[in-house]
RNA sequence: GGGUGCGUAACUCAGCGGAUAGAGUAGCUGCCUUCUAAGCAGCGAGCCGCAGGUUCGAUCCCUGCCGCACCCGCCA
């Protein structure tokens, strides 16, 4: 909420230095949410921590801390007098009228009261990152899903946002494919869409499977990359063409899902990868190495505990992916000026890119001024613990997950109409199962903490109870059903005027909506948006359990002042949901 | 073999060095002459993998072990 945590930290520190002298400027008063609601909205830990070096016991330390934050006075107008609880925690607990103050000023405010950077940064993401020639599969569901939320907040904390496509679009696969297709359909090097994308994939499977196998098709591939890098204009019009026939694919799936993306692919950086070996040479880095060229930097090593090199020019004189991630660091810094650089990839993936950092680091192109950071996540798994496969154990395309997810979604609602004996439209359930089986699924993906694995299965996502988007969507849409009842235009209503919190469940909700902007700071410090749909799945609970009708409190039916006060705080939680959700990018439904 | 991550309720998962470890599902029990019951309230369910250590205090930090997953030289 509008710098509540900030303004009582600063007097925490104050009454610390009055209290225990200067050296104490600047100690992290340990302010923290309260661990339980019985102890009010936010405790300090720091009197326990402070015992030993003043010699002390915890308890007189909060005793004296409560004293000076008495006599400062400014806390008061924020909170209820301290409580001493426990060895010597301080409980705090706002008051009332400063909830309802904070209410209306949130209520006036477009951004919900979250302030924008004083310092906004040039921010890159790079995610979702798919493979020409491949089609979409489940593998790119969390980076695409997972990337497009961090940017979402990022953008939303009014950062400079670059969202980048890093797409797989160079290197020996290329040299393999049109390999391949040289001998078995070459038409499709030189006419557009000669053969579908579906039979792209089987030509890129079976070219795999004879670039493992078959030696002299390796070097025929091989060479077939080196000519294709060095420009051959048979080559390169073979590889536009494929090119832009998996870029429409994608963009479908990107489409459907809401997804912003600014495609720039390893071949892009391929100009430049000359350059970045010879910088790694003026630098005194490379060493030849069994006729490549490597970096070796301390603290990696491989099986056998020898260094473990970086290959940044392979013998054949090729480059691979290490040299276009360290071309790609380098462009980001030195000519898009980024200083926060986030790779959302697999977290099989972070050893590669702690090398790579480090050898950027190495050689001077990253400094202390510079954010790199890899934001790994762990596998999607089936529900018996494996990697995510169909039936006949081949990978799932993206786009046959996703029509499942939302068929699933229709079956639900058509079954749920005809037991309510509601009529809709086809448009009506159309667009509601399609908006609700995507948002299952990226909910559902969202919602755990990306740093584990985690287990794929549809009925759990769909589920309309527990942690899912359909109960989310669902508190929204109750919400617009108070509107429609009632015949209120929430955007209509009075600004501005006193609110009224009396009863125990609305105090619950308000509280809980006044603490988006500490959470939103968490999620983009942590880059964690779990924490995000954590915090949306309580505000739902707390809104449904504020407008049940046995022990929550009346809205429509409450007589003025307190019905135009609910419908705020209604409207207020409608707003957060809407806001929140879309920091996820998921859209909200009216009715559903 | 080395590295990284994970081991928390029957299941799926949260958990920020702090108080009696939390949700959701599943199971059981209540609440609809309705501000949408897709809801709410309640009950039972735990050696937080094991063993040490640091700390006033450890599910959280450190060390070792066990189990699972992923990665480990010219694919990305």
């Amino acid at each position: 909420m509008n710098s509540t945590l900030h303004t009582i930290r600063c007097q925490f520190n104050q009454a610390m230095v009055t209290q225990f002298g200067e050296h104490l400027a600047g100690t992290d008063p340990l302010l923290v949410p309260a661990s339980h609601p019985k102890f009010g909205d936010y405790q300090s830990n720091i009197a326990l921590s402070l015992a030993k070096q003043l010699g002390h016991p915890p308890r007189t330390i909060a005793q004296q801390l409560v004293h000076q934050l008495t006599v400062d006075g400014e806390l008061a107008k924020i909170c209820e007098p301290p409580a001493i609880a426990g060895p010597g925690f301080i409980n705090l607990r706002l008051h009332t009228p400063y909830l309802e103050q904070q209410l209306q000023a949130i209520q006036a405010h477009p951004r919900l009261g979250i302030p924008l950077p004083s310092h906004p940064q040039p921010i890159i993401v790079d995610f979702s990152s798919p493979n020409i020639a491949k089609e979409m599969h489940v593998g790119h569901l969390r980076s695409t899903i997972i990337g497009d939320s961090i940017a979402r907040i990022l953008e939303f904390q009014g950062h400079h946002v670059i969202r980048r496509n890093h797409v797989g679009d160079w290197g020996t696969q290329f040299g393999m494919l049109i390999t391949y297709l040289r001998e078995v359909c070459p038409q499709a090097l030189t006419t557009a869409d000669a053969i579908d994308l579906g039979n792209l994939v089987t030509f890129y499977q079976q070219a795999k499977q004879r670039f493992d196998t078959d030696e002299a098709f390796q070097h025929t591939a091989r060479t077939e990359v080196v000519k294709l890098q060095s420009g051959d204009p048979h080559s390169r019009i073979a590889w536009q063409l494929l090119c832009e026939q998996s870029r429409r694919e994608f963009q479908l799936i990107y489409d459907w899902l809401d997804i912003c993306i600014e495609e720039r692919g390893e071949s892009f950086y391929n100009p430049f990868l000359p350059n970045v070996v010879a910088e790694l040479e003026d630098a005194g880095l490379i060493v030849k190495d069994a006729g490549a060229l490597c970096v070796f930097v301390d603290g990696f090593t491989n099986k056998d505990g020898d260094p473990l090199p970086l290959i940044v020019q392979k013998s054949d004189g090729g480059f691979n992916y290490a040299t276009t991630d360290l071309a790609a660091i380098h462009y980001r810094i030195q000519t898009e000026g980024a200083t926060r650089i986030i790779y959302v990839t697999d977290a099989g993936q972070s050893h590669h890119f702690a090398h790579i950092f480090a050898v950027a680091r190495e050689v001077g192109w990253l400094n202390d001024s510079i954010q790199v950071v890899h934001v790994p996540f762990g596998l999607v798994q089936g529900e018996d613990g494996k990697k995510l496969k169909t039936r006949s154990g081949e990978t799932i395309r993206l786009k046959d997950l996703l029509d499942e997810a939302i068929a699933r979604a229709r079956t639900d609602l058509i079954t749920r109409l005809k037991a309510e004996e509601r009529e809709e439209t086809d448009e009506f359930i159309q667009v509601v199962s399609r908006s609700i089986g995507l948002a299952a699924v990226k909910y559902a993906d969202l919602s755990q903490n990306r740093t584990s694995n985690y287990i794929f299965s549809f009925d759990k996502m769909l589920d309309l109870r527990g942690n899912t988007a359909p109960y989310l969507l669902y508190a929204y849409a109750r919400i617009q059903g108070i509107s429609r009842k009632g015949n209120i235009d929430f955007t209509r209503l009075p600004n501005g005027i006193q609110i009224h919190l009396q009863h125990e469940s609305e105090l619950v909700l308000t509280r809980h909506l006044l603490q988006l902007d500490e959470i939103l700071s968490e999620v983009e410090r942590e880059l964690l948006p779990n924490r995000l749909c954590h915090y949306l799945f309580e505000l739902s609970q707390k809104f449904n359990q504020f407008y049940d009708k046995d022990r929550g409190c009346p809205v429509l039916t409450a007589e003025e002042p307190l019905r135009t006060s609910r419908l705020i705080i209604c409207n207020l939680t409608a707003r957060t949901l809407q806001l929140g959700l879309s920091l996820l990018g998921i859209p909200v439904l009216q009715r559903m």
